[in-house]
DNA sequence: CACCAGGGTGGTT
DNA sequence: AACCACCATGGT
């Protein structure tokens, strides 16, 4: 059992506001949310920044818009052919749904279903989506937030995602907080807990260090 | 050179 | 249900 209460104070007072989601508008969220999967997010934006000189930025015409150009221009994001046909179809979807407006009426736990329908979108991009993009109280549970509840933790086993989305739900409430809470996780992830070296002994990248800096 | 980056999907055991 | 290979570019 972990309180992420304090762990978001200590990462607050540690790293200050992170302000994220980075990009304007809750389409261009939901384009970087799919881009920026298993990729650094400078790449991704580059692919956001292209699509923009190309004119695809908005759902109608990336949607209208031949496979192949939307490839080029997502080429610095990686998997460009994936991601190209996923933002196609993204852009198919807020279409359907009468574009994001339309979106933005519908209640959370629809529209996380909804989400999920979408080719690309599992379910850490549809946390993301729901809570950068439309506002909603979501957590995203990502593999920083795994792997540092596993070390605060220590040699017990590791918690299931449902755990950390209660544990997380019951001690931060608002959007605000989750909000920033990702973005710490995440920041606090690349710059502290980084790299877990494969043991010497058995190769294998088991969490021996009782790290408790949280 | 190996490894990592704000995952998801489809197939196999 | 737990694993696995695959997708692919750009930075360190």
């Amino acid at each position: 059992m972990i309180c992420f209460r304090s762990v978001f104070e200590n990462l607050i007072s540690a790293y200050g506001p992170q302000g994220w989601w980075p990009g304007e508008g809750r389409f261009e969220i939901m384009l970087g949310a799919v881009l920026v999967q298993r990729t650094a997010w400078r790449n991704a934006e580059t692919a956001i920044d292209s699509l923009k000189r190309a004119g695809l930025h908005a759902p109608e015409a990336l949607r209208a818009a031949d496979r192949r150009e939307i490839e080029r221009c997502v080429r610095s994001a990686g998997f460009f052919r994936t991601k190209a046909e996923r933002l196609k179809g993204l852009a198919a979807f807020v279409e359907e749904h009468g574009g994001v407006d339309g979106l933005a009426a519908v209640p959370t736990d629809r529209l996380r279903d909804l989400l999920l329908d979408v080719a690309g979108i599992g379910p850490e991009t549809a946390d993301a989506i729901l809570l950068y993009a439309f506002d909603r109280p979501a957590v995203v549970v990502d593999a920083y937030l795994r792997r540092l509840a596993q070390r605060l933790l220590g040699h017990e086993k590791p918690p299931s995602d449902t755990d950390l989305r209660r544990w997380t739900e019951r001690d931060l409430n608002h959007s605000a907080a989750l909000n920033e809470f990702h973005a710490l996780v995440v920041v606090h992830g690349k710059r502290v807990c980084g790299r877990v070296p494969r043991c010497s002994q058995c190769g294998v990248r088991h969490f021996c260090r009782t790290g408790r800096e949280l």
